[in-house]
DNA sequence: CTGTTAGCGCCTTCAT
DNA sequence: ATGAAGGCGCTAACAG
């Protein structure tokens, strides 16, 4: 026995097809018996109705494309896990697409995407090659930009200022005395680029920046990596007096670090991280982080898109700044 | 202007459109000259298939669903990481679920899943409901359990055993001769139910099960959470002289108490955790866990699903035990 | 409010 | 190896 089809509905129930199509999409525009009627028919066969056949008449699906640039990287996922409940007892389904940090494989990845007819599609930061934003300005959907900020957003954008979040934390970390600031960064993705201008602008402001205490490596964020990069530092610039980390992972290693090394934090060297991820602040002592509202940025996306689909008009500012929290605690707090 | 069909490029390179289809998706039936017209005009008109059409005409989508418990959920962000790196360069995308651990919203999102028309189908574990499990096997496709094992798979499982995995890493305890081993369990989805299943067994064993060292609760864990155990553990029981953990955060969470009470790993308390996530090897002293192939389960499910799409036959044994590696550190050694 | 007609763009089937 | 005809299941546009 093959699945039921609207014709199937139509004919259980007594009525044309187009009107079981409209039952289902615009439930208004039908009377209330027929409704019923039809309501009836539809649970009787257990009607599903066919995604391919009405993406292809309507030109429209129910996806909405997600491109990230990890599925590893716990920022992303949580803004995943904020978009998908606001998803939660809709239509609309969430299509993922992983682009490895890179912009080629996002451009390669837009077409496919595109041609889904997506609901809406959500993307990462804002460094797409000049072909990508093309293609997304053109696409008949909402677009949303998450996880930065810019006053030129393809369409909407969500998220703050890593620059701004990455000065203020390291404005604080001058407040408290430290003079030595060593920057240790992973992958250097845009959005850690952006915590590096912010942190030598922090220093620049005060005559402190010194190019000789950034420590990178391209390599993934992990809490081994983090320890790895405190010890090179601690081998070449012993005289720093402090961390700024890119991420929490590379902060928690850099703190395990000391601890091994019997390194007084924040006494001898103060310690802060990026986005707060929860371990930070269970650390012993408690390390200071840049709360950063991931779950909000993918849901606030997320309800754009739905907002859109609804015809609802889109916000008068198309740059949504969620803003970021520095949240001080013990490893850099010497006052 | 609008976007180029099959139609178009046909036109463009003087052929029909049945044969521009198969230059596409069966190469190997089209004359070289042919191909190679064909390929020129669709390069030039930048034509890409639309997706909906190909999947209402042929019956089969080339998405692949994945569901799976939780985004924020390490295991399955590794598992969804181990997937798609084998998606790449393949024409599949990856669509995905969010299940919440629930099986009602797994049932829920199945029938969803299967009117694309899915070219594969992965989802977690095996305790699915009678229904789900019906609406799977009558899938027109692949479909492959994870992160678990079963003698009685739907289609194929890929995974371990999480009962055996915890019985060695509670039997190493033992050995090492812990005798008061308590439980540390969050959210007790059924893998974490498994693992208590394995505790048990390996402390029966011995005599020395005792049902009040099980701490649990139902909320998700993070390190936080597992602080929050041991304190509990500790208060209530302070007799007990390890603690078996059912995931790495926890295990983390239970260290880091430790360290604030000045309780001495593993001479006053032995903890282990649970997939070795990378922190618990980084910690001081560096903490015993249970190494998951996760993104081999990941990788492993897909292939099998690309094989098959592939036409190429089932393996024999529909049950793919990656096994797991019992990762002995300072935190459980006594001897 | 309901129905008729005509595709959406591709692939299956059958022919050549 | 290539092509012609038809239909997949649904919805847009237009009628009534």
């Amino acid at each position: 026995m093959k699945k039921p089809t609207l014709k199937d509905v139509a004919r259980e129930s007594g009525v044309s097809a187009i009107t079981v199509s409209r039952a289902l999409r615009t439930p208004d525009a039908v009377s209330e018996k027929l409704r019923a009627r039809i309501d009836v028919a539809i649970e009787k066969l257990g009607y599903v109705a066919d995604a391919a056949a009405s993406t292809l008449a309507s030109n429209r699906s129910n996806i909405i494309g997600v491109l990230v640039p990890s599925f590893s990287n716990n920022v992303f996922s949580d803004v995943l896990a904020g978009a998908s409940r606001v998803l939660e007892g809709t239509k609309y389904s969430l299509q993922i697409g992983n682009t490895g940090y890179s912009a080629l494989t996002e451009e390669a990845l837009i077409p496919r995407f595109l041609t889904l007819k997506p609901a809406g599609l959500i993307v990462a930061g804002i460094d797409q090659t000049e072909k990508s934003r093309q293609m997304l300005a053109q696409a008949n959907c909402p677009v949303v930009q998450v996880m930065d900020t810019t006053p030129d957003p393809i369409d909407v954008i969500v998220g703050f200022s890593n620059e701004q979040a990455s000065f203020e934390a390291v404005e604080h970390m001058i407040s408290q005395g430290f003079r030595r600031v060593a920057f240790l960064g992973t992958r250097m993705d845009p959005r850690t680029q952006q915590r590096l201008a912010g942190f030598r602008a922090a220093l620049e402001k005060h005559g402190l920046y010194d190019e000789k205490l950034l420590i990178t490596t391209p390599q993934k964020s992990n809490v081994a990596i983090g320890r790895h990069l405190l010890a090179t530092l601690l081998e070449t610039h012993p005289e720093c007096d402090a961390v700024f980390c890119n991420n929490d992972d590379v902060a928690v290693g850099a703190a395990l670090e000391c601890q091994r090394r019997h390194i007084r934090v924040p006494q001898q060297l103060g310690i802060c991280g990026f986005n707060d991820l929860g371990t930070t602040s269970q650390m012993y002592p408690e390390i200071t982080s840049v709360y950063t509202p991931r779950t909000e940025v993918g849901a606030r996306a997320m309800q754009y898109i739905l907002d859109r689909n609804a015809d609802q008009p889109p916000p008068e500012n198309r740059t949504i700044d969620l803003g970021f929290d520095l949240r001080i605690r013990a490893s850099t707090q010497r006052h």
